[in-house]
DNA sequence: TATTGTTATACTCTATAACTATA
DNA sequence: TATAGTTATAGAGTATAACAATA
């Protein structure tokens, strides 16, 4: 079974999770916590919204920006339009961990890719590619839209 | 983020986990017990022995062995050289569904790896075992002896 | 004293349901 | 009645520690 394809996926995925925990524990962020940050870059958004970007449930979505506000990454304030609303936003202090995020985990990812030359790694992505598009393909989602 | 290689690691690992669990539930197994199955299925070994080649701790091997034990796909018994080790065979029940088990995770790969051409599709394997190779190099484990 | 298997415990993740406030 | 956010709770999964039997 070691020798299966979707076993390898996997497996280097297992190898992958942990190197980009890791990679980011120096700026005392986890890598879901980046991943809301990374939507809130460009624009404000309610949670319910966030959930819909990220795939994390409500619940969880409360939890990363209870830790996001703490760590003044983001804050949350009532929707002028929408009292039921929180317009969650990215803080100065946000941006600044996001870019050096990015960085550490553009390292990490380096350094997983090392044992490839660099037209191997693109070829590896390309493959990758079309198999996530070709499952988002089967299951549409609508995209939700920036809030005030 | 979501254009890293790594992140299309871990997103299609994302894909293919839940694909082969749901590709075993009409044989009523999981990958987990599939695995430990496989490991036996030339040779006798002790528990100590099952979780250095599965990564499995020994705690989880309790209750894996627990239920493939029930389900009449494995047995244990004392061993005769060291009474403190249990010696855990795979029985002829657990070699039909070991085989059943790997058809349908082939099958689910198949699908999987659909959206790529067969020339594709070993090109992915062999980088990913480039990564999964450099990666296994690096920690070398001891391999774990048979028991009688 | 160390090892094997076991049990008990705790801790994290996730999923569900219920509650509030607003619409 | 339905939606957004929150809280509480229960379940699976995993990790740790303690224990009995054996070496």
């Amino acid at each position: 079974m070691d020798d299966h394809t979707g076993y390898l996926i996997i497996k280097v995925a297992g190898m992958a999770v942990p190197a980009f925990e890791r990679a980011l524990v120096p700026l005392g962020l986890n890598t879901r916590q980046v991943r809301v940050l990374g939507f809130l870059h460009g624009e404000s958004l309610s949670q319910a919204e966030l959930c819909a970007r990220t795939g994390l449930d409500r619940t969880t979505m409360v939890a990363v920006l209870d830790e996001l506000e703490q760590l003044g990454h983001a804050t949350r304030e009532r929707s002028k339009s929408d009292r039921r609303k929180h317009v969650v936003r990215i803080t100065r202090n946000g941006k600044a961990a996001y870019a050096k995020a990015t960085k550490k985990l553009l390292r990490a990812q380096e350094e997983l890719l090392q044992p490839l030359a660099p037209a191997e790694r693109a070829q590896l992505h390309t493959l990758l590619s079309r198999l996530f598009d070709a499952s988002q393909a089967c299951a549409p989602e609508p995209a939700a839209e920036a809030v005030s």
